[in-house]
DNA sequence: TTAATAAAAGATATTTTTGTCTTTTATTAA
DNA sequence: TTAATAAAAGACAAAAATATCTTTTATTAA
């Protein structure tokens, strides 16, 4: 397994993919959505009922309905998507999953273990959710595969 | 979940453990193991058994048996318990699990994340099973809990 | 008001991970 | 040779993660 559960994983894709369509006003659904991050469609439904719970993305049914994300949303960090998913477990546990592990009572791993933390928790969390937008409406990424 | 699966976490403890026990030839066993570093006993057992045949550690059955490290894999980087148990996917695959991600071909969040990887990868190559040794015995590092 | 659309919700299934229990095999020492 | 010890191996169970299918609810437009 990579580094994060594919929850995560999908998530993260679907959110880039929803925040390159929320300038036009298009508003993709989960059909679209799956089909283009390559992600088993249910699964992603229900992943994409807690991030609009958390108020990551927002939603609507019926006709011309879909997801969409606030322009003030994007702006927001994508550690906000893993931590509305998963908490903050991956941010601050243990290397060793010791729990008695802490600044003050370091474990053997703990000094450099954090470094590696340190650099996960600066990426997630300056990194935004529509950073990737241009490039992802010229098809210069892509999300799929 | 942390960063690491309970069983690379286990494994970890647990060869910190019998690394710290190969200087005086006391062999520890399974139960004695599992009780110092706070895991079940079977599936330790599990997982102690591919360690052993991936030859990170060795083993010698009946009285006055147990598990202990050579001289030289005192030597070996933490990282090839990881690889032993789990693969590389961990030091190579793409954040957002895109099979297509590569250096000539990145996906939206490779160069961030690679300095993550790259983190996790310096930290596994560079500290030594053996490292800790002489902390674990004066006392001054504990591995359960 | 009705039919169509699409997310939400619920139920169930599969796979993987984690954990437990039992039997077998190898080794030692009496 | 026998009894005791301890890892190896096998079988099974529980829990969590991942995946699929069906029903319900909200919304729109005709």
């Amino acid at each position: 397994m990579g580094l994060f559960s594919k929850t995560c994983e999908y998530a993260m894709r679907a959110v880039f993919y929803i925040a390159s369509h929320s300038a036009d006003a298009s508003r993709p659904g989960i059909k679209e959505i799956a089909e283009n991050i390559n992600s088993p469609e249910h699964f992603l439904a229900k992943i994409l009922q807690k991030l609009s719970k958390g108020g990551i993305i927002s939603s609507i049914k019926g006709p011309n309905g879909g997801f969409y994300i606030e322009p003030n949303g994007l702006k927001r960090p994508l550690a906000d998507i893993i931590t509305c998913l998963e908490g903050d477990e991956i941010f601050t546990g243990c290397g060793m999953g010791l729990s008695y592990c802490s600044e003050s009572n370091p474990c053997p791993l703990h000094n450099e273990f954090k470094k590696v933390r340190n650099q996960l928790t600066h990426m997630l969390y300056n990194t935004s959710i529509g950073e990737f937008n241009s490039e992802l409406l010229t098809g210069a990424l892509t999300l799929n595969k």
